[in-house]
DNA sequence: ACCATGTTTCGACCCTAGCCCAACCACGGT
DNA sequence: ACCGTGGTTGGGCTAGGGTCGAAACATGGT
């Protein structure tokens, strides 16, 4: 006797079992700021040799996770898309908090809770705050997806941000996106792009030494308190700066 | 040496190597319709002996992505919650969709899209158009959250919605869902949930043999066309009714 | 042309993890 | 108190997959 009601879905556990595996998990992971990185730069994030990161890419890519470009010698690799993303984040979120070990891990951590990417738009604590920020000054208005109000759009603008090209965008415009470690939302879509691009050419937050952290600048902090006149949105108490 | 930058993510492999067997896929997709099952049913829809589902829910509940009630002998599995069924749905968003096999699988396919429960909300086709229905019908306004209308509290309230509840609900409240299938919106969250169940109430739509299908009533057809002037949210030309 | 660097392929090893069978435990009914 | 059914546990088998070293391939620089 077979199964009776053969399920006729999507095949979710191949697509499951390709971000299974720890070391395929860590690749994605360092590809979620959605940049391209060399095939030797994942292996040495991963902690394995090329040859057995090289295997692991290879299955990525047939499983559509990540796409591929070779330049030169190089072959670099990026997520294939938000989507891709959006399940890893959607997966940390039912996910066992490791518990932390090192004083260096804890580090690490408090860095990625504080202000970090998710994908392509800030999250973490910085993030929440940024989204209840623009809410409370009247620059957006909704619930789990946020319009732009007028006096929002001149100050984004103001920003640099480019609000026109984030509209033009087939991605939705600006949903909230429940952030993993704080648990309310932050912005994402289109528009938080957008807003995090700015942030970053405008010199307000820099990446940090692990990349998806970000660490707001002194001008980055400035720039905010002026913008929402006061609000505390960047970690006042600088996390201590210890250099391994 | 060691990897460098230690993910101090959250340990999405470890869950995704719950989801990763195809058995235990299977378990979790029969479970996706919110309802409790018994292990031994689950054992057969899964296609396996008792003893393997068995450890299979075991690893399961160790990863709090089931719970489970006792009730006599009978022990009844369910989800743990709506974010576990948002993984697997996101999940089958960017998996591989099987190549049709059979005749009996073709047409289970096709139930599927035609209209089927999303954890606890309508999806497939019914969903999306209904969806689109509310929202041309001046019920609900939006993008990618809704809020109700005066107009469509009363229409939805007259068709037994409770919206009053689903308000109370600490859910999000109308969320739009990207659908597996259709890959449109369709009404998630508390409300979605609350007019789906409002739909079955009135045995307008009723549950399919494999659970998670819905087909539309006779009754539900007519209700449909009446309350939204004409429409065509369920299927005209039935999906032929084989029996195997 | 040659070498150095980055990447993939091949072969071999090991180990985890899924499967079933059989026995055991728990609860209900008679 | 006894059986029957539903469920879990332990043992043994097997297969699939992750790992690395060595070698092949590709590209760029000298």
């Amino acid at each position: 006797m077979v199964a009776q009601h053969v399920a006729r879905d999507a095949d979710i556990a191949s697509v499951a079992s390709l971000i299974a595996d720890p070391t395929r998990a860590a690749v994605l992971t360092a590809l979620l700021d959605g940049r391209a990185l060399a095939a030797g730069e994942l292996a040495r994030l991963a902690g394995v040799t090329p040859a057995t990161a090289s295997a692991h890419l290879s299955r990525l890519l047939d499983g559509g996770l990540v796409t591929v470009a070779s330049q030169g010698r190089h072959r670099y690799y990026r997520l294939t898309g938000p989507e891709v993303a959006e399940v890893l984040e959607v997966l940390a979120r039912i996910s066992p908090r490791p518990a932390v070990r090192s004083l260096r891990q804890s580090r690490q951590a408090r860095l990625l809770e504080e202000a970090r990417t998710c994908y392509d738009h800030l999250a973490g604590r910085a993030g929440v705050r940024l989204l209840a920020a623009l809410v409370d000054a009247g620059y957006l208005v909704g619930q789990d997806a946020y319009e732009l109000t007028g006096s929002g759009e001149t100050a984004l603008s103001e920003l640099g941000v480019d609000v026109a090209a984030a509209r033009a965008s087939r991605r939705r415009f600006a949903p909230a996106c429940l952030d993993w470690t704080e648990r309310r939302p932050h912005l994402a879509g289109a528009l938080g792009a957008a807003i995090t691009q700015a942030l970053l050419e405008r010199d307000w937050y820099r990446h940090g030494a692990s990349r998806r952290v970000l660490e707001p600048t002194e001008l980055g902090r400035k720039g905010l308190a002026a913008m929402f006149s006061g609000k505390e949105l960047t970690c006042s108490t600088p996390v201590t700066q210890a250099r391994e």
